[in-house]
DNA sequence: CTGAAAGCGCTTACAG
DNA sequence: CTGAAAGCGCTTACAG
């Protein structure tokens, strides 16, 4: 059942049809109502196809994730969804695992189904790639990494911020020797690592010296966490405090401590980064960074509004705040 | 630049073109190199809505969950996008906060973007509308629930069974006073719970007696888990073994029962459902239903897609089996 | 192996 | 306030 039908039903053309689905006035109140009539009886439903085809867009957005099993992304994509709902729009949701080529095919797709932009978890090494669609007009707004492009805007947590959050209260708590474990996917050339950065800033400004021993690369997982955790308490001189790249590899850290008989945060502490739900289901409940996920993808979907009617014009990255959330392993 | 500009740039008609670009053969190689050079040279990319405006459909899947911060959805939501993704599927995602008239809306719009057919978590009440929107055409594969009609599928794990692994386990422990917390939204008149079935039959077959004391609705919360428990162990006569409808639950129900310093398993066991990473963090750790959400998820794209081409035939019920995990809480 | 024509279901100028 | 015409970018028969 097509705006003809509808129209041919009513007695009117398909023009007058399109005006009262669309909402856009100029008819009179009688007319409409029969349209409205027609309509219910007759179960129209406009096709979204035809009406993109024309618009060139078809109100949707893409969220383009890297990895849907990553335990930030559920509140995310909650948030992105709910202001993505708020104004009308449908969500595409694509998984890349961040690999470059899949992300590629996913933007060639939501860029044929006529997106308005996409949300973007980068893919490794997808820079360029990122730039090059920017360019033939697609709007991008990407997490978790700094590209400065036209048509790219950067929406990001205060990373770096939370990381000496962190530090400092560690500092502030009498430890001296405070690792990191980092995600060894985290820390390439051309992506340094934001919490990395903090960590070493906030030693710094402690007068504490950075000891490269207490920076290990680890497995993005509470395995990772717990294998880190067993070369720290391996050195001879060991830490007094271990701060995380992120909750998961935090909670494998503390298990591995308690498991080993040491006093969590009396012999070590234990910093998380995220702040997810675990943290206060672990024994002892982890501190960590708390991000507002929900709110960055609400900021996201909002940036991504700015930036499509910007016409190029460059956004400034925006920052939502993070906190830290001090609970029992410090 | 669209077809005609790729046709032009190499001097034949679009109609080639459009053979080369959907792979149809028939077609001599020289012309078809010729037009994929012209292709890449022009960076052609195939609009999706005129395709699917023609075709009636946008090779694209909905997914309508009632809950995107619900802990299985995450691993639910990979196994859909991994088989979509592997069958040239796109997946639309939207949350309905079980809410009838989002859901009507979702629906209505997925029906407008040509999507193939839909997986669904149905909201409240609303099995009246998913049966009209399949006689409306719309193949619907629907999760967590039995509905009968003609264009719905029904993808499920077997939960009723799951229940009674996990009820039989605890009788094979010894335990004779078995209690179960239950989502108070999973108990309508409308919607038997099928984790409740399970363990009134398993207890039922034990020669055990179904105490309505130690059967209380909670709140789908780790706090819900907390206040059941709570009422629980104020009985008279205490439960020697609570079964929970799902982990966060049993979570909430293990934490207060542990706080009270009561020992788990000895005074009480505790059984979660669903096996959610959480159960390996939590101390002790916590025995579970295992569902594989991944094989769901992937299963519903089957499913979809088999009912897509069934052409209104019936399908039989799709069943994913459960397994118990047992570990230190019971 | 290739092309000319029609049309999917809408919206966009434009005219009355 | 309403309508007739053109066209968005493709694919689908059909003809050669």
């Amino acid at each position: 059942v097509t705006l003809d039908d509808v129209a041919r039903r009513v007695g009117v053309s398909a023009r007058t049809v399109s005006r009262v689905v669309n909402d856009e006035g100029g008819c009179t109140p009688e007319t409409r109502d029969r349209i409205l009539d027609a309509i219910a009886e007759l179960g129209y439903r406009p096709n979204l196809m035809a009406r993109g085809l024309i618009r060139r867009r078809s109100d949707t957005i893409g969220l383009v994730a890297a990895e849907l099993l990553d335990p930030f992304f559920p509140e995310f994509a909650d948030g992105v969804q709910a202001a993505a709902a708020s104004i009308g729009r449908t969500i595409f949701l694509v998984s890349t695992d961040s690999d470059r080529s899949r992300q590629h095919r996913a933007l060639t797709s939501l860029l044929g189904h006529g997106v308005d932009g996409v949300i973007v978890f980068p893919a490794h090494d997808s820079r360029n790639d990122l730039v090059r669609f920017a360019a033939d007009g697609l709007p991008i707004v990407v997490l978790n990494d700094e590209i400065d492009a036209p048509r790219i805007a950067v929406v990001t947590a205060e990373i770096r911020h939370g990381a000496t959050l962190a530090v400092d209260h560690l500092v502030e708590r009498g430890r001296t020797r405070v690792a990191m474990l980092i995600d060894h996917h985290a820390r390439g050339p051309d992506r340094p690592s934001r919490r990395e950065a903090g960590y070493r800033a906030a030693l710094e400004r402690a007068g504490l010296r950075v000891d490269p021993d207490l920076i290990i690369e680890v497995d993005n997982s509470i395995a990772g966490g717990r294998v880190g955790a067993a070369a720290l308490l391996a050195l001879r001189r060991r830490p007094d405090a271990i701060f995380a790249y992120n909750d998961m590899i935090a909670i494998g850290a503390l298990q591995h401590v308690v498991d080993q008989g040491l006093e969590v945060p009396d012999d070590i502490a234990v910093v998380g980064f995220d702040d997810i739900a675990m943290c206060e289901v672990v024994k002892p409940n982890l501190t960590s960074v708390r991000i507002d996920r929900d709110l960055l993808g609400r900021t996201a979907v909002e940036t991504l509004t700015s930036l499509a009617s910007a016409d190029g014009e460059p956004l400034e990255p925006r920052r939502v705040s993070v906190e830290l959330v001090v609970r029992q392993s410090s």
